[in-house]
DNA sequence: TTCAGGGTTGTGCAC
DNA sequence: TGTGCACAACCCTGA
């Protein structure tokens, strides 16, 4: 009897594309009598990551065009979205649809890995057998960290070491000409519908979510989901996703040759918008619109080929995939620990404020936070909000929020200033705002800068700080990118673009706005004049106090994994002085602090710091000289559960003790 | 074991 | 307008 030819599911996840699709190109060799694209409609991406309207609007962009893709290489087929948690759906599309095989790429994000285990040992259970390829990173992550002596790589010269040891980079592969029909779609199973507690997403929808009604979609046709159907407020972001996008962007780079042979990242503008000076081509990175060796090989044949003198890495083009490679290569190594200073062996302890809860039986960051200081809180609130009264970091949190990018080097700048140049607030709560409102947020990434920017891991200069006022003059001695997007000040003179607190009051009142208040009051109050905050602080004090905090939680010298750091008795060695919450000689886990109700009590309603409202909720009161951090201590409800991966609430995530 | 030199992306001043 | 250096001082690598 003749072996059945395959039916082949092929799983999209991060790899929205048909170029240089490792595992497509092992699909396609299976000579399938039929294939499913598919994508399963992850809850965790719905409900339990921090996505906000531009980022799902940039996942849905990229869906549609690769659906459109798929259809014009064969018309009976395109992208299925089966609206249900990949862990409950594979079994019984698996019986059901009489598959063989299922193929997908190989993503090392700590929850998908997990994900990944469990969906291959359903496959398995099944008799179905799984083909998985590398394709998201130049190398993988795991063979990197395998050649970097097993340890994670926190190095550039770590990465180009271990990768010359793996040897060449893979040659992209060309898209397929024709794909396969799939079989025959009928979903004759019950949906299991995934639970939506917790919904942390729950703030960025103005609407009912409804995308799990019905397996197939509303109308039983496997469509994507809109922006409605999912409830989300609108998107307003002018970046739009999709391979094809993507493909002309990366063609219109390649084609001017003096620019990609001779970029170097240190030396391009942050202020520059429209064009911004960077390619902008990581959101496709991201979710896989663009294949990182697509962009590599195409850079490396330029320059190959330049008659001039071509930048090299770590600053050319391929220095920045290299990066981003490094901190795969770190994420893979630590899993969820990676993504936290508890129980991270190499993420420096500093005692920042606002330190995260950790769940007592995992040892994880729950996604809340602790209020241990109010100063730090409003310092936090404000910077988020884009009113510090520093017009360089309000313009940048502003264009982040509004558009989901801003350059590297404004990212640089607005860390440091939320951590140890400024405001000395935990990097994680950073990490979590970028999370939410990137839209080339990549978990490894994001996740690495931080901890690179708060000197707590990969970088230790912390006496190098960027100063709101210095650094963009370097760049923009006009100030044109601050009167683009914090508009109220776009009259004023160039010498006080960047400090406009020394404007003399009459010269603010002719540019047309008054520097007063802290951003929380309305603009119309006072005709037509308008308001812009006043500095929350005075910025060379700030630094002096994080400096000498920096150089004293660096000689103490604990790392995430001490057990000082575990138990709580980090506090024995820190002055109480120091910056962050160091009162007292012990308490409960990591940076914590301890509830003056226990654990679980506080302010419920937290959440609404999220919104971005000048007129609610008001600023705590300003913490008393000498007050206890205790008496500020606030439990929020800011959940970033499982913020590191794509994780799903129906799995239980693993113990992260072992 | 010690120590010089380098580390993608600082600032401020002198020349 | 650009370059070089002090500032105060971190870690890691390799000789």
């Amino acid at each position: 009897m003749p072996k059945p030819k395959p039916r082949v599911i092929y799983w999209f996840r991060t790899d929205l594309r048909l170029h240089d699709s490792p595992a497509l190109k092992a699909a396609l060799g299976l000579k399938p009598e039929c294939l499913y694209p598919i994508w399963t409609w992850d809850p965790h991406y719905v409900y339990h990551a921090r996505v906000g309207p531009n980022r799902w609007k940039f996942l849905l962009d990229c869906q549609n065009d690769l659906s459109k893709s798929i259809t014009k290489l064969n018309s009976k087929s395109k992208l299925l979205l089966i609206r249900e948690a990949p862990q409950t759906l594979f079994p019984k599309l698996f019986k059901e649809w009489k598959i063989t095989h299922l193929v997908f790429e190989k993503d090392t994000d700590a929850y998908a890995r997990e994900r990944d285990e469990k969906v291959v040992e359903l496959a398995k259970k099944a008799g179905v057998e799984v083909i998985i390829k590398t394709g998201r990173t130049l190398y993988d992550p795991d063979e990197l960290v395998k050649q970097n002596k097993g340890k994670p790589t926190m190095s550039i010269t770590q990465v180009q070491a271990a990768g010359a040891k793996i040897g060449s980079i893979p040659r992209p592969i060309p898209s397929p000409k024709s794909l396969p029909d799939p079989g025959t779609t009928n979903l004759s199973f019950v949906q299991d519908k995934p639970a939506n507690n917790p919904d942390i997403n729950s703030t960025q929808r103005n609407a009912e979510e409804s995308s799990y009604t019905g397996l197939a979609g509303p109308n039983n046709d496997f469509s994507i989901p809109t922006m409605s159907e999912l409830g989300l407020k609108e998107a307003t972001t002018p970046h739009r996703g999709g391979e094809s996008i993507a493909l002309k962007m990366l063609a219109s780079i390649i084609a001017n040759e003096d620019y990609t042979a001779t970029f170097e990242k240190p030396k391009t503008a942050p202020t520059a918008f429209d064009p911004q000076a960077t390619t902008l081509l990581s959101p496709h990175l991201h979710f896989g619109s663009l294949s990182a060796r697509e962009f590599y090989w195409r850079v490396q044949d330029v320059v190959t080929n330049y008659k001039g003198r071509a930048s090299q890495p770590p600053t050319s083009l391929t220095g920045q995939l290299l990066f981003r490679d490094m901190y795969f290569g770190a994420q893979a190594a630590l899993g969820y620990a990676f993504g936290q200073t508890y129980n991270n062996p190499h993420c420096r302890f500093i005692p920042w404020h606002l330190p995260s809860t950790i769940h007592p039986g995992s040892g994880l960051i729950t996604g809340e936070y602790q209020i241990d200081d109010a100063e730090a809180e409003v310092f936090f609130r404000r910077w988020k909000e884009g009113r510090t009264g520093f017009p360089w970091i309000d313009a940048l949190m502003r264009q982040l929020r509004t558009e989901g990018w801003i350059h590297h080097l404004g990212r640089h700048a607005v860390a440091c200033f939320l951590t140890r140049g400024g405001c000395y607030v935990d990097w994680e709560r950073g990490a979590e705002v970028f999370e939410e409102w990137l839209i080339d947020h990549e978990a490894a990434c994001n996740i690495g800068n931080w901890q690179w920017l708060s000197c707590t891991a990969f970088f230790a200069q912390f006496y190098r700080c960027y100063s709101p006022v210095a650094f963009p003059l370097k760049w923009d001695k006009e100030g044109e990118f601050v009167r683009r997007y914090v508009p109220e000040l776009a009259g004023f003179d160039n010498k006080f673009i960047y400090e406009p607190w020394r404007a003399p009051i009459v010269d603010q009142k002719r540019w047309g706005c008054l520097v007063r208040g802290d951003g929380t009051e309305s603009a119309e109050e006072d005709g037509k004049v308008k308001m812009y905050p006043k500095p929350m602080f005075d910025f060379k004090e700030r630094r002096d106090v994080c400096i000498r905090g920096m150089k004293n939680a660096y000689k103490i010298g604990l790392h995430g994994d001490d057990p000082k750091v575990l138990d709580g008795s980090w506090r024995e060695l820190f002055d109480d002085k120091a910056a962050g919450p160091t009162e007292g000689s012990k308490g409960p886990p990591g940076a914590m602090v301890e509830e003056e109700d226990g654990v679980g009590a506080g302010c419920e309603n937290a959440d609404g710091h999220e919104e971005v409202d000048h007129k609610s909720p008001p600023n705590p009161p300003a913490r008393k000289k000498g007050a206890s951090a205790k008496s500020d201590t606030k439990k929020r409800t800011h959940k970033r559960e499982a913020s590191q991966g794509t994780l799903d609430g129906i799995v239980t995530r693993k113990k992260n003790k072992a």
